[in-house]
Order: C-alpha cells, then structure tokens, then sequence
RNA sequence: CGGUGAGUGGCGCAGCUUGGUAGCGCACUUGGUUUGGGUCCAAGGGGUCGUAGGUUCGAAUCCUAUCUCACCGACCA
C-alpha cells in the first residue's frame, strides 16, 4: 500500500474526552471514529488490525473443531421471552419493532438463536458433540459507555457454543476451548491470565476469564505469586490462617460520642481498623425466618458482594438495609452497631471470626465495645448460647493482597485487567427453557449441556495498544500490526536513485508477499517518521542518499529502537524471516 | 438513574460577565522556502455559534425549553 492511495488519517491534537491511551492513540493514528455514544467507525489502518486479530481466532477456533456459522443480530423478543432474559436482561437489551409493530431486540449474544437452530436440526446423539461459533457484531445498550472500543455499546465478539449429552463430554470441549482461548492470545503476542471467574447472569457453574492486564483494566484479579492461580476478586477466596487468641482484656463499654466511622472510633481508641469489626445489616432471603441479616467484617475489610450474595440467608441481588429500619429493630443507628446481642441472625466473616481483644458497636446509641472476644462475650438470635459456632463463620469479605492463596501456595497479589475472553460451561438452563434434546442411544429424549465461549475481538486491539506503547505511539505485536514493514524514503522527490531504489524495494517485498507500506508522500522525514511510530509499523527501512553511496539501507525496529544497515538486495530476505 | 461540566470551521480552544453581526492554534489549498526527526514566509477556502422559542432596533452573548456529549458514581460482563 502506498501511503498516497491510502487514508492514514494520523493527527496531533486528540479530542479532549478521550482518557485512556489506548483510545487516544486509536483516534490519534486514525484506527477509529466515534459516530455517536458507544458507536465507532473503523478506518482502513483499525481495520486492518481488527481482521488480522479475526483470522487468528478463526484459525483457532477451526483448530478446536469449531464449526463457523452465521446469525441474525435482529432477534424476535419472542426467543428472549422464552429463556426467560427479556427481562432478566434489563434495559441493555435494545428493543425495536418492524413496521407491523412486531417486537425484536438487537442480539447482545445468541444463546437462544443457538439453541433454537440445534433443537430444530440436531435429533440425535449420533450428531454429538457439536461445536458451532461466529463472529459477528453485537449490541449491548451500555449504560455508559467510555474508553473508546475498550467498552463500546457495538462491538465485534467470537461467539461459540457447544452441545453435549454428558457433563463429562462438555467438560472435555470446554478443555479443549480453554487451550484454544491461550493459543488465540498467545499468538497475538498479549501478557494474559485466565482466571476463574463468576459466571454471572448468563448462568452455569463452571467459567474462566482471560484477562489481559493493564493498568487501565476494569476488573481486578487476584492471583498467587508462586502458582498459576489467578481469580476475578469476585470469586477469590478469602483464607484467614490466624484463630482467635484468648481474651486479655474484660469487656467494657466505652461512650464513643460522634465518632461513627471504623476511621474515627479507631483514631478516638488508638487502635488499628484491623483491631475492631463493622457491622451489615442487609436483607434476608426467604430461607430464613428473619427480615435482616447482619455481616461482621474486620473494620480494614471489604464485603464482596457476590459472596455474599450466594449465601441461602441474603437476598439476591444484595440490598442494604435502611437506616430507619435498623433503628427500630436494634435500637440505634448504623455507626454503633456490633454483634453482641444483635436481635437477627448474624454471619461472621473469617477473618473478623479470628479476631480478639477487639472494639465494636455496642447496638446503643454513643456506644462501643472494647476488649470483646467471641467465645466469652457474643450472643445472637440463632447462634449458639456459648458464642460463635461454625455455621455462621462463612467467606464474606474482598480478598486483599497479601492474603495467603486460596491454591495454598504463595500470597496473593491484585493487579488490573481488561477481559477479553469468558468460557461457560452453561449446563441445561437455554437448553432446558427451549427444549432443546435428542434421542440417545436407548431411544430416551435428552436435554443437551452446553457450553459457549466469547472473545471481544475489538476489545482485544484496544487492549493490545493499552499494553504496547510509548510516548511516540502504538508497538504493534508483529501478529496484528497493521502492515508489518514500512518503508520511508529521504527525499524521493527530489533524489531519482533513492526513488528508484524504494519503488522496487517496495515491488520486491509485494512480490515477496509481506504487508508493506510505502511512505510515497512528498512530506519532510520528521514527519514520515512520526506518522509510521504513531501507527505503530514493527519495521522500518529507511532509505537515503548517505546511505546509498554504501550499498545500504537502514533497518529500524520500532519496539526495541534497534538499528542496522543492510546490505540492498538482502532486505527482502531479512524481512521475510522477522 | 444521581452528581458535575461542556456544546463556536475537521481537531483543540478564545469571545459570553458588560448585546453591535465571529477570532486564534493545528489541519486543508496555492506559491515560494526547507529537507535524516512534526521547517519557515505569504496568500487563500471553510462556521445557520447544538436546536427551538422569547426579550431587544440588534443575540454566540440575556431568558425559557429541549437535544447531544463527556467526567465521577451506581449498574453490567
């Protein structure tokens, strides 16, 4: 490609709004426009990366026994009202009507498209195991859409899906796509983790995320720093090896006055937050015969909400308490209060569980506890008279780095990620809702397991750049840059010997089959160079009269900044073993 | 959905307080100059000032409504 027959659209300025720089250098190295919120154009040098990321997946997924498949991305309401997730889904699934008023949403994903193709045309256990993905543009109606591609409301996924008479069978392919998943990443050059993840509304038991980490990363993980352990912080558990000790001090009730807060009660008592346990009064779920529930934590910790959330006594989804309610069941408002006679059921996290000697509210208003510990002094509606009993000790709070691994090796250390890749193993819920079955072997109908499989491949290339680059621009992995070599000549215009040595390297590398672009504009080299490291070409060759006297041209590497001359007529050839 | 802020040429911004018919930098066009790291000079083209209504002799500027966008939070995966 000559630069003069292509459009480069690099520019200087970048708009203000654009705040992480993966997005800035995109709109800065003309991959991308926005059109409207959430929604991007993508311009020949964007495009060029989002097809080669594409084919690398497609490759993949065809080497995993993946069979490719194409599906509408408008889809009948009906389907969704079927698996039960029109409104499970909520007012990210866009709904439109056609002129007779019929009612569609735009696909965010394709379970029940899938599911509706298989029950129709797979009857047997004999077409089993079955593997089908797309890749194909979705529509999630994000509430805020922000970060450029990174979370756009259309985007471009992999999606793929599996179907399976036994668990075994699915868990095999869901293997299977987890080898893919790294072979995909690694191929494209990314510094990943997959983690085990929470499967969240899309249902199922089993699932991973593939992270790539990066500072800009929405999601935390906590991983071990001498296994291969790695975890969504929603999921990673929380392992307190300490037990409480004995009591040292009596227990006394201190007047606290305004103080509130674990911040301030700690300052007021001279203790560490570590030293004092808060309180949660959150709803209770039907299982149990209690309108709230009460989640001791150590005053330094969080709640992880989903933890909590998959206890048979919360509610779900999670709902604090409201304060007023809380005043009249306990008697006094949310900073003073402890699990020392709380009149609900209480939950204790591990960590708080092993605590002593340590501060809490006293459920009276001014009031807190010092000195308490759980054996001689706790007391609560359904726990056992002599103090805390196993069943409430339960796994409440976020992990924190330095916390011991939940694998039992090393610590645990967080660090962000961006996620670009989650594997389900779904089991029975769209198969099950759709009556999706064949006949087995014996002549007996079957509802199929399935599994399915998503990568953002326009995450990807925004996550790429978040961790290839510098201050002058993009460094593209070799197996996604747009165009794998570039070359820029010094004066062309004005020199017939370097023109003529440019246009038939340029011949030469096409002939050879490599990705080339050829910087043919009649600009000064300050600004060649600038345009080809702000778009990130892995290679450069630079040609000049100085170095022509020679016999040479000069190769420049723009990730490692390594230069060297080289021989003319052995470009190709260096070239084409990069 | 809550909080905050912004809409003026393709991009970044000034002008608004104190109304008088729009300006700067980048980019673009032409000519010259320069040529191994975003040259310099000159001349040009391009804007219903988000939209609608109102006040006024006169509105980018004041008032009202409305739309859009961004940031923080909540939500989602």
């Amino acid at each position: 490609m000559r630069t003069t027959q292509y459009l480069l659209a690099t520019q200087k300025e970048v708009p203000s709004d654009a705040d992480v720089v993966s997005h800035q250098l995109m709109l800065r190295a003309g991959m991308v426009r926005k059109l409207a919120s959430g929604l991007y154009s993508w311009l020949p040098t964007g495009l060029r990366v989002l097809n080669k990321v594409s084919k690398i997946v497609h490759e993949e997924m065809v080497r995993a026994g993946s069979i490719e498949i194409n599906m509408p991305v408008v889809q009948p309401a009906d389907l969704w009202q079927q698996s039960g997730r029109l409104e499970e889904y909520g007012p990210e699934l866009l709904r439109i009507q056609d002129r007779h008023q019929r009612d569609f949403v735009l696909g965010p994903t394709h379970e029940e498209v899938i599911t509706t193709i298989v029950s129709n045309d797979v009857n047997s256990y004999k077409q089993l195991p079955l593997n089908l993905y797309q890749v194909q543009t979705k529509f999630r109606d994000e509430v805020r859409p922000r970060f450029g591609v990174m979370r756009s409301r259309e985007f471009i996924m992999k999606d793929a899906y599996s179907f399976h008479l036994s668990m075994e069978c699915l868990s095999n392919t869901y293997q299977d796509m987890h080898t893919a998943y790294c072979n995909v990443f690694d191929r494209i050059g990314l510094n990943y983790r997959s983690v085990i993840a929470d499967s969240g509304s899309i249902g199922g038991a089993v699932s991973h995320e593939f992270h790539v980490l990066a500072e800009s990363g929405e999601d935390d993980i906590a991983f071990s720093n001498s296994s291969d352990y790695a975890a969504n912080v929603e999921l990673a558990e929380a392992i307190t090896h300490a037990v409480a000790a004995s009591p040292t001090k009596a227990l006394e009730k201190v007047n606290t006055g305004d103080a509130k807060t674990i911040a301030t009660v700690s300052e007021l008592l001279s203790i560490n937050a570590s030293q004092s346990v808060k309180t949660l009064i959150v709803a209770a779920s039907s299982e149990i015969d209690a309108e709230f529930v009460a989640l001791i934590l150590r005053g330094d910790h969080q709640l992880n909400a989903i933890k909590a959330e998959k206890h048979p006594w919360i509610a779900s989804p999670l709902v604090m308490a409201q304060e007023e309610a809380v005043k009249t069941l306990v008697g006094c408002g949310f900073g003073t209060l402890g699990p020392i006679k709380m009149p609900m059921p209480v939950l204790v996290d591990r960590s708080a569980a092993a605590c002593s000697d340590f501060v809490c509210g006293a459920n009276e208003e001014n009031m807190h506890f010092t000195g308490v510990n759980w054996q001689r002094d706790f007391s609560a509606k359904g726990a056992d008279a002599s103090g805390l009993d196993s069943r409430i000790v339960v796994d409440l709070r976020q992990v924190v780095a330095g916390d011991p691994s939940p694998c039992g090796s090393g610590t645990l250390d967080i660090r962000k990620g961006i996620e670009v890749g989650h594997i389900f193993q779904l089991g029975d819920k769209y198969s099950k809702a759709m009556n999706c079955g064949v006949l087995t072997e014996t002549g007996k109908y079957q509802v199929l397991q399935m599994g399915c499989y998503g990568i953002g491949i326009t995450r990807i290339v925004a996550a790429a750049i978040e961790q290839n680059n510098d201050k002058y621009g993009i460094m593209w992995p070799d197996a996604i840059a747009p165009f794998k070599v570039v070359i820029i000549p010094m004066n062309m215009h004005k020199s017939h010997r370097v023109n003529e040595v440019a246009q038939k390297l340029y011949q030469d590398l096409l002939d050879a089959g490599v990705d080339v672009l050829f910087d043919d504009r009649k600009e000064r080299p300050g600004v060649m160079f600038a345009d080809m490291e702000l778009i990130g070409v892995p290679h450069s060759i630079i040609i000049g009269e100085r170095n022509l006297d020679e016999n040479a041209l000069e190769y420049k590497n723009r990730a490692t900044g390594e230069k060297i001359m080289l021989p003319i007529d052995k470009v190709v050839t260096f070239i084409t073993e990069k």
